[in-house]
DNA sequence: ACTCCTCATGACCGCGTGGTCACATGGTAG
DNA sequence: CTACCATGTGACCACGCGGTCATGAGGAGT
């Protein structure tokens, strides 16, 4: 985590670095990330990297907490505090989460990565910690969704939840090949404008129907 | 592809090559799988692997390539010739699929590596060839299962097949979480003893209930 | 014995990496 | 003016990478 000379920081260079920072490990994977480059982006020299942080791997760990918290607050600041059924707190958690996803391209790509790597012995500790904390979050969710009738009793919930996880974490491939969103090119240039709610919603309404009856027909 | 002469090498050399060469792309990502280490590991020079491919990228495809059909080859002749339902060809399917990552750890190991590096100038076009791949086979199977009048005929085909290809892809993860199956140490040192098909068909039938009746009591 | 040709070899090249460190800078307290 | 301390800096280090190439070994044809 951060040295107290990052936290002294004026707050333009801080912000600065981290824009920088978030730019590379959103563009590269851990590995192919490189100090280096987020110096020069930056436009500082290599060594005040490592005044701030003690190393790449704890830059790293800083920027995936500084994502998670900034994604999972998204969330939960845009969900109604009310109950609702389980499938329509879902649709809402997955929907602002897309929103976040596509408005954030650098934070969003930055989780996907981290998401995507858990080979790697500098990586897997992060990784394991991300994928529990969604785990967990969904669990709740599954276990009231049964417990107030909305799901089926004799579930498998370990099952379930990773059905619902998968699903909705990988739902972002799925949108931004459907609508031709590069989340690559976002972090790169500013280029493509993110996909319409409504657009989303509608992929959404599709996943929720599929969750509810299953592909066979009613007959 | 391999010079002509990888072709006319001795059949155990090649043979000790190609294994070397399998489990350091199954133990890392491209960028961090090493050619050096390959040549070290089959006891060859460095420059022999020169000799009988182009570059890394080439050895690389040689590979994808092999482990493919491989697997392909593997559910296609484990595939009763006759239809079956949608539901029932979709079981089988995934779970040959499952047995032959299963006794081929490096091999899948290898595939699930190509299906999460979409990134990087090197491997996007493998690994978009894999996908397109994948999304054939399985949007035939869901057409036919239209046609035959398993699947609702109102469904998103676009939507289905994303789903249908997710959670199968993603099911191995779920696999060996569950019983605690790692393949990377699988292709490390021999260890682990593959899940007993019971145990990968107790999973597959709350896969395709789930999609047959949808996670919504029937009530 | 001489010539080809295929193949094996490992020292070597240029490169970019993560990380270090001796030194420079500049503000503040005495 | 001096002493101190927090920061900034970039040349430098060892490393491992993908890739090259001059050299040599060995078998077949004549």
């Amino acid at each position: 985590m951060p040295k107290a000379t990052f936290q002294n920081l004026p707050s333009d260079k801080r912000e600065r670095f981290t824009a920088a920072a978030l730019d590379e490990f959103a563009v590269h994977d851990y590995r192919t990330a490189s100090v280096s480059r987020i110096a020069r982006m930056a436009g500082i020299a290599k060594g005040s990297v490592y005044q701030y942080f003690d190393g790449k791997q704890d830059l790293y760990l800083y920027l995936v907490t500084l994502a998670a918290e900034r994604k999972f607050g998204f969330i939960d600041g845009s969900l109604p505090a009310d109950a609702g059924g389980f499938f329509e707190r879902f649709r809402l958690t997955v929907f602002h989460g897309a929103r976040f996803d596509f408005t954030h391209p650098r934070l969003a790509r930055l989780l996907y990565n981290v998401t995507y790597e858990p080979t790697g012995p500098e990586t897997r500790a992060v990784s394991a910690q991300l994928k529990a904390a969604s785990y967990r979050y969904v669990r709740g969710l599954v276990d009231t969704g049964i417990r107030s009738g909305d799901l089926r009793a004799e579930l498998d919930v370990d099952f379930a939840v990773f059905a619902l996880y998968q699903l909705s974490v990988s739902l972002r491939d799925y949108l931004s090949e459907r609508f031709a969103f590069s989340f690559v090119d976002a972090v790169r240039h500013g280029s493509g404008s993110p996909v319409p709610d409504d657009d989303i919603m509608a992929v959404l309404d599709e996943l929720v129907e599929l969750l509810r009856r299953g592909l066979a027909p009613t007959t």
